[in-house]
DNA sequence: CCCCCTTCCTAG
DNA sequence: TGAGCTAGGAAGGGGG
């Protein structure tokens, strides 16, 4: 009796607590949403009372703390009670609630919640709550609200200005935001939290170091900074000091990145909260949870410890990761759509980080499927029922991490939308917290380098969505990038043959044909997972946040800035250096890096390349280049010693009077890429050594995109001067290397021959040193750079790349060579940039003959065999390379028997290839030429030519157009 | 035929 | 309100 007064009991309590936390939740769904949500609460309701039933009762048996929980993770249907796999589970909770709370985050985002009774901040209205999702050593998933966060933002004051105008500035600035505030729904009493007068400097320009005076806005919620910053930038009265237009600062920082930055905590580190400084939410009188994680927590901003990824927090817990793959019943030569056509089958594997095979491969599949071996087959008779499971199987799993294969794009919009044409009511919420709907947001993502890609984005609040398409077309210059292709690139394995044509009937067929489907649609679960098994993927962008110090998400969908935003933030933070708010204009470009002229031909001797390492981060270090240290045109007044006047004749104050930001902020980066580097070097390990070499380049690109958002016009923070003296200095320095190289390594020195420099681009120079061996190119490539580098100041520094010989020099940015960079006896292939043997704009037919002419001009050392054998080349490539059936010879030209020009056969093929995923489905021509003529005009050649220099040759193809 | 513009993709 | 940068070759199109 007692005990069925205690369920009824904490069952109404629990779904009061329920409700009022939902209310602001809901204020955000729609109609359809709250009637949902209403119905949850019921649901709820029970659960939570037969939870507390269970907590009450069995309060002794500690080891059913894990089960409790998980019943209150119970979905919201029942289809699955008979069917769930213990496996589904997460690891059950420790015996005893953890004593401090301590879990590696995944995930930071924030929401506008109500006031936690005992924690700092507001204590009625609304107030931004902070949370970090993630996962504990064990394997547990945490969700902890962070409490007393306030968002914040600079103003510049106006000299003279004391604490006395605050106030009445404050009342201001208050009562107008809350003016704009339309209805002001939430109940919000007071926008404006407080003023602080503090003293800083604007990191932009060298002003001789004094402090101005800031106003700090605090205001209760983030949304309010924008209007915020706009009524003090149009002028506000500061009481007896008039009105004054106050120039913004960091007021364009988002919300999770100033807490991120305040609290010095990077992406995916481990944090922990004390014993006595978190409140677990469970059974009354604690909070009761919204989230579907296993531990659910308060605390106080001030209470998160932080650890740097070093030594013992460097590693990762068992995280979970879903790949998840779907197959739709499409009509006959339509793409499926989620209005008309249905989902046929859902394919699940799930991995934990770290294991090398998934735990869990389950197929849901509507109407019957034959079992297979090794994996789960759950059949439905009804689509909704397969949709409405599909989703409570991922609220159980509680996965971390959601990968797959263009499922950003496709699989997860196209079930969410099916779902919602079926009215699967409890379907779109795949998050973490109960009752947030998963929705679906198109974001628009321009760049210069990338161009316009327009993506779709799902809210799952506390898991990563990480799709691998996504994160191929970023980090991989693929020739096609369908997921055949790639597993075949990567993994050397393929997708189960089933065309698409066919899926249709293979549904339509019996238990047999459909099990055939469902290990189709298995087997692109798995691949995914092991492509970024293989890619360490996980891993590279983990150290990624760590290094750059944004979230994992942020990593994962945007770009560059916010990374360099952040670190900059960091760094300026402990100097007492404020970010403006720059507006942005569309300036006229600036000039880039020199292209030495390129002495064009055919190179039979070692030809040495030497490169600045990082050239533009080692500028910018070496001459203290930064916003902090420029110097504005009649400036303060400063010594002649106590600044620089770059080429491009802007001023800079040296490292002796203040250290640039930046070139700390590069600092660090260079400093962890060369520990990169040496672990690279003692790893044995082919794949770690991918993963590592990954890592190092990662530092190097975000190294290098320090300079690019110091000259990202339409960027947060663009300082011209900045990126055109960096420009400047390399142009100067390559001209110089060459200059230098030329005057010493020469015959009046006393050297075997005049040095050239045939090349160079940016930060490199192609140089003939008149040495007769790939070892002697190397001893004497050495010294060059290191006599080189003396001439110009720490960290720069020239260093010596590899060997090239033979070296085939067509133009600026297109050249191949045969590759020497470790040992002078064995090479390391042909190199070849810019030419269509690694253009993807061009039919594969034309980069196989390319490479195949390269191969006969540079391995074989044959030039005039290259020509005299043109045909046979094309013959290898039928026979080798493509098949016969493939190609037809629709034309056969002239065979030119001039005696000043080699033969000449021109053929035009007609391949049919698979196309490239970004053109049409018809078949490419490629035409291919040889003529005498150099550099030839001609689409396409392999031309050598004897001038008085010795052999020189060229070889180029082009597709033409598609008629 | 030349010149100038755009588009694509690469080098660094 | 979110987007790293410039140089440069190959090729097509349009106008003179």
């Amino acid at each position: 009796m007692g005990l069925y007064g205690l369920y009824g009991l904490y069952g109404l309590y629990g779904s009061l607590w329920v409700s009022m936390v939902s209310m602001v939740s809901m204020v955000s769904m729609g109609l359809y949403g709250s009637l949902w949500s209403l119905w949850s609460l019921w649901v709820s309701m029970c659960l939570y009372g037969l939870y507390v039933f269970l907590w009450v009762s069995m309060v002794s048996m500690v080891s059913l703390y894990g089960l409790c929980v998980s019943l209150w993770s119970l979905p919201t249907g029942s289809l699955f009670v008979g069917d769930v796999n213990p496996k589904w589970w997460r690891p059950p909770l420790p015996r005893t609630p953890p004593d401090t709370l301590c879990f590696l985050q995944l995930d930071i985002d924030h929401y506008v919640g109500s006031p936690v009774p005992g924690m700092p901040g507001a204590t009625h209205g609304p107030v931004p709550i902070l949370r970090l999702f993630g996962v504990t050593a064990e394997g547990n998933s945490v969700c902890l609200h962070l409490h007393g966060f306030t968002p914040y933002f600079y103003v510049l004051a106006p000299q003279g200005v004391g604490v006395q105008h605050l106030e009445p500035l404050r009342q201001e600035l208050d009562s107008a935001l809350l003016r704009e505030l339309r209805g002001n729904r939430e109940g919000l009493s007071r926008a404006v939290l407080g003023l602080e007068l503090c003293y800083k400097q604007s990191l932009l320009g060298y002003h001789g170091g004094q402090l101005s005076p800031f106003v700090r806005v605090l205001l209760a919620l983030p949304r309010l900074v924008p209007p915020a910053r706009r009524l003090l930038e149009q002028g506000l009265p500061w009481g007896d000091m008039g009105v004054h237009r106050a120039a913004p600062y960091e007021s364009n920082v988002d919300f999770e990145i100033r807490f991120m930055v305040d609290s010095g905590l990077v992406g995916c580190s481990w944090v922990e909260v004390p014993s006595g400084q978190f409140h677990l939410r469970g059974p009354p009188p604690g909070v009761p949870p919204v989230s579907r994680c296993q531990l659910e927590a308060d605390a106080a901003w001030g209470g998160l410890r932080c650890h740097p990824p070093e030594g013992q927090w460097m590693g990762l817990p068992p995280l979970r990761i879903l790949s998840v793959d779907i197959e739709c019943e499409g009509r006959k030569g339509i793409f499926p759509e989620p209005e008309q056509d249905a989902v046929i089958q859902v394919g699940c594997a799930v991995q934990r980080q770290g294991d090398p095979e998934p735990f869990l491969r389950l197929v849901l599949v509507l109407s019957s499927c034959a079992p297979i071996p090794g994996a789960a087959v759950i059949c439905f008779q009804r689509e909704r029922d397969l949709l409405q499971s599909w989703a409570e199987f991922v609220r159980i799993l509680d996965p971390d991490i959601i990968t797959g294969y263009n499922i950003q794009n496709f699989d997860l919009p196209y079930l969410l939308q099916r779902a919602r044409v079926l009215k699967v009511d409890s379907f779109p919420f795949l998050g973490r917290i109960r009752l947030r709907r998963s929705e679906l947001r198109d974001s628009t993502f321009q760049s210069r380098q990338l161009g316009r890609r327009e993506n779709k984005v799902l809210s799952a609040e506390g898991r990563v969505v990480l799709d691998m398409l996504q994160v191929l077309l970023r980090e991989h210059k693929l020739r096609s990038y369908t997921l055949n292709a790639v597993s075949f690139h990567f993994l050397q394995e393929q997708k189960e043959d089933v065309p698409h044509g066919i899926i249709t009937d293979l549904q339509r067929g019996s238990a047999q044909s459909r099990r055939r489907l469902a290990l189709y649609c298995l087997k692109d679960t798995i691949l995914p997972l092991r492509l970024a098994q293989r890619l360490r993927v996980l891993l590279s962008h983990v150290e990624l946040a760590r290094v750059t110090g944004v979230a994992l998400s942020t990593i994962l969908c945007r770009g560059q800035q916010v990374r360099v935003v952040a670190q900059l933030l960091r760094q300026a933070m402990r100097e007492d250096l404020l970010m403006p708010v720059v507006k942005v204009e569309g300036g006229e470009d600036y000039e880039g890096a020199t292209v030495i002229e390129p002495l064009k031909g055919y190179y039979d001797v070692p030809i040495v390349t030497l490169d600045f390492c990082s050239l533009y981060p080692s500028i910018m270090m070496a001459h203290n280049l930064c916003y902090s240290t420029l110097l504005p045109p009649g400036g303060v007044q400063l010594g002649p010693t106590d600044y620089i006047r770059t080429p491009s004749g802007d001023l800079f104050v040296t490292s002796g009077v203040r250290r640039g930001l930046l070139p700390r902020v590069l600092e660090g980066l260079l400093e962890a890429r060369s520990r990169v580097k040496q672990e690279l070097a003692q790893e044995q390990d082919v794949f770690r050594r991918q993963v590592l070499h990954g890592r190092q380049m990662a530092l190097k690109v975000s190294a290098n995109s320090v300079y690019g958002f110091t000259g990202a016009q339409a960027g947060k923070l663009p300082c011209l001067e900045v990126s055109q003296s960096v420009t400047a200095f390399g142009r100067q320095m390559i001209e110089r290397t060459k200059q230098l190289i030329e005057e010493r390594y020469c015959l009046r020195q006393g050297y075997p021959a005049d040095a050239k420099v045939v090349y160079g681009d940016t930060d490199s120079v192609m140089c003939r040193l008149g040495v007769t061996s790939v070892a002697e190119a190397m001893t004497l490539g050495q010294e060059v750079a290191t006599w080189v580098s003396q001439h110009f100041p720490a960290p720069i520094r020239l260093q010596f790349e590899k060997v090239y010989w033979p070296y085939l020099l067509i133009s600026k940015k297109r050249y191949a060579g045969l590759c020497y960079s470790s040992s002078p006896e064995v090479s390391d292939g042909l190199d070849c940039k810019g030419l269509e043997a690694v253009r993807r704009d061009n039919c594969p037919l034309v980069a196989n003959v390319v490479t195949a002419c390269l191969q006969r001009l540079l391995l074989h050392r044959d030039p005039a065999g290259a020509v005299l054998h043109a045909q046979e080349v094309i013959s290898d490539l039928l026979c080798d390379r493509l098949d016969l059936s493939q190609l037809v010879i629709t034309k056969e030209l002239t065979r030119s028997d001039s005696e000043y020009s080699a033969p000449q056969a021109h053929v035009r093929l007609a391949q049919r290839t698979p196309s490239m995923p970004w053109s049409t489905t018809c078949p490419l021509t490629a035409a291919i030429t040889w003529s005498s003529s150099w550099p030839s005009p001609c689409c396409a050649s392999l031309s050598p030519s004897w001038g008085r220099a010795g052999p020189r040759a060229s070889c180029s193809v082009r597709t033409p157009q598609t008629p």
